[in-house]
DNA sequence: GAAAGCTGTTCTATAATGTAAAACCTCAGC
DNA sequence: GCTGAGGTTTTACATTATAGAACAGCTTTC
C-alpha cells in the first residue's frame, strides 16, 4: 500500500496546510523517524519548504525531532487532540458501553467505523481476548469495498454520495474473496439495504468474517456502523444469524438514543 | 482558564500552520460547536482568513462542520493521527502493562505524563472502579507547579530546561494549597531529586492526593512519569511510603527497559 | 588524513500565496 | 417584506512562503 494520496473532492485552499498535512501523512507512514530527505522526496518539494513546515509542525507539536535514527516523529499534540476527538464524539460516547457488552457477549472483535473521506475509519475497536481491550486496529482506515462495515455505510449514504463513492473507488484486491466488479458490489448494497446489515467472508482478510449494521442519526443519514468480526470457522450461518439479530437490533437502539439526543 | 496561549519557546516559520492550530485549539476549547463568527473573535483575524483556514481544516479532516448548531468540531483526522501516536510511543507501549498492574494493585486512579511544552500532558489515564478503565483526563494538561507528576518531570530536568520552564511557569492558584512562591517549588524540586519520587496534598485539586516517579530515556533525560492519585483521606503516610516504594520501582524497571530498547 | 558527498540549516530575492476589504448571499426575526 | 447578523465569494494587493544558492556538520571513501 502506498502513501494514501486522498484525491479529495476539493482541494484545500490553504496550500501550506495542505503539505503539512502531507507531511503528517508521511511521517505517519513511516515506521521509523522520517529524516527531511525522505519528505522532500515524497512530496517533491523543494527542501527548505518542507524544513520550514515541518519545523513548524515540531513548535507546534504535531511532529517530534528524534536524534538516534535523526528524522521527525508524530508528536503530543496529535494525540491531545485524538482524545479531545474520542472524548466529545457523542456516537462514541453512546456506543462504548454498547461494543465492550457485545465484545464479551460474541467473545469476538468489536469494531466503530465511521465515514471518512473515501475509506472508513475505525474509531474503536475492542478485542475480547483477557478481558474487553482495545486493539490495534483502531485509527485505522477500512475499505468501503471489502470490509462489512464500509459496505453498510456506503449501502446507506444517501444516493448522490454512495454514487461520488462508488466513482472514486479503487477496488483494491485484498483476498481472492473481494469484490472488485462495481456492478456486484452494487447488487449486494441493494441487499444489505433489504436485509438491514451486511457481511463479508474472507473478502477483507483471509480467514476473518465480519458482520455490521448501521447506526442513523437524527436526519436519517448513516454516521456509524458496528461489526463484529471472528475467525471464519466459528461464524456459522446460525451464529451469524444469532450475532446479526442482536447487532441490527443494539444499532437500531442506539440510532434511537442519538436521535432523542 | 482562557485559550491556551502557549508562550513557544519559537514562533513557527509559517504563519498558516500557526493560525490553523490556534483554530484547533479554539475549537477544542469550546464545548458546543464552534461558529466562524466566534473563531474570527477568538483569532482576532479578518473573517475570511480564518474561513479559509477553517474550511482547509474541513477538507483535510482536522475539523467537521455541523449544523444544528452551526459551527466546527474536531475532525477525524485527529483521532487518526492521535491513535498512531499512542501506538507508536514505546514509552507507552511499555508502561501500558505497568499502569493497568498498578491501577489494580492500589485500586486508585494512575497516569501516564509526558513533558509537552510548559505543561506535561497525562498520556494515558486509568481509573480502577469496576473494573481498569480509562479516565476523562487522558489527553489533559497538567501544571508542572502543583501537579505530583509534572513536579517530578520538572525536578528531574537538565538545568537549563529547568531553568527556562521556572521562568515561564505561572503559578496559578489551583486551591490553597498550590505552591505559588518560585522558592519553594525549587527547594520541593530538591527534595524530589534526593527521595526520588514526588508527591502532592491538595495542591492541584482539593480532596485529592497524588504520588509521581520518573522514567529515564537511553540518555538519562527524564522522558515520563507516573503517577498513583487518590482521595486524601485514604492516603496515609504509610500508604504513602509502600505505594511510592512500588512506583519508584516500577518506573526504574521501565527506564531500564527503555534503555536496553 | 584529505577530499568528496550527504543531510540539514541559514540567507536572500522573487513571485506566488494568503490576506483583508467590500460586495454578495442566505436565513431568522420582526 | 424588511432588517440585520452570520456566512460566502470576489478581487486587488502586499506580505509571506518559496526555492535557489551558499554554508555547515558529519560520515564515507580512497
Amino acid at each position: 500500500m502506498e502513501i494514501a494520496t486522498l484525491v479529495d473532492a476539493e482541494e484545500p485552499r490553504i496550500q501550506s496546510l495542505a503539505r503539512a498535512d502531507a507531511i503528517l501523512s508521511a511521517v505517519m507512514n513511516n515506521r521509523e523517524a522520517t529524516p527531511l530527505s525522505k519528505l522532500t522526496e515524497t512530496l517533491g518539494l523543494n527542501k527548505t519548504t518542507v524544513f520550514n513546515l515541518a519545523e513548524s509542525l515540531v513548535v507546534l507539536g504535531f511532529l517530534m525531532r528524534t536524534s538516534n535514527p535523526k528524522g521527525y516523529k508524530l508528536g503530543l499534540r496529535c494525540l491531545e487532540l485524538g482524545r479531545h476527538v474520542s472524548k466529545n464524539l457523542p456516537i462514541l460516547e453512546l456506543s462504548r458501553p454498547v461494543l465492550r457488552e457485545l465484545c464479551q457477549s460474541t467473545g469476538e472483535t468489536v469494531n466503530l467505523a465511521m465515514p471518512y473521506f473515501q475509506e472508513a475509519i475505525l474509531v474503536e475497536a475492542l478485542q475480547s481476548q483477557l478481558g474487553v481491550r482495545a486493539t490495534a486496529y483502531a485509527g485505522a482506515r477500512s475499505n468501503y469495498h471489502s470490509s462489512a462495515c464500509g459496505k453498510v455505510l456506503l449501502a446507506f449514504f444517501p444516493e448522490e454520495r454512495r454514487e461520488w463513492v462508488l466513482n472514486n473507488i479503487e477496488f483494491t484486491k485484498l483476498t481472492q474473496f473481494t469484490i472488485t466488479d462495481r456492478g456486484e458490489l452494487e447488487q449486494q448494497l441493494e441487499d444489505i439495504r433489504v436485509k438491514g446489515f451486511a457481511s463479508e467472508v474472507q473478502e477483507n482478510e483471509l480467514g476473518a468474517s465480519c458482520i455490521a449494521a448501521p447506526i442513523f442519526g437524527p436526519f436519517d443519514e448513516v454516521v456509524a456502523s458496528i461489526s463484529v468480526a471472528g475467525v471464519v470457522h466459528r461464524m456459522s450461518p446460525e451464529r451469524v444469524a444469532l450475532i446479526s439479530s442482536e447487532l441490527t437490533e443494539r444499532c437500531a437502539q442506539l440510532s434511537r438514543e442519538l436521535i432523542a439526543k
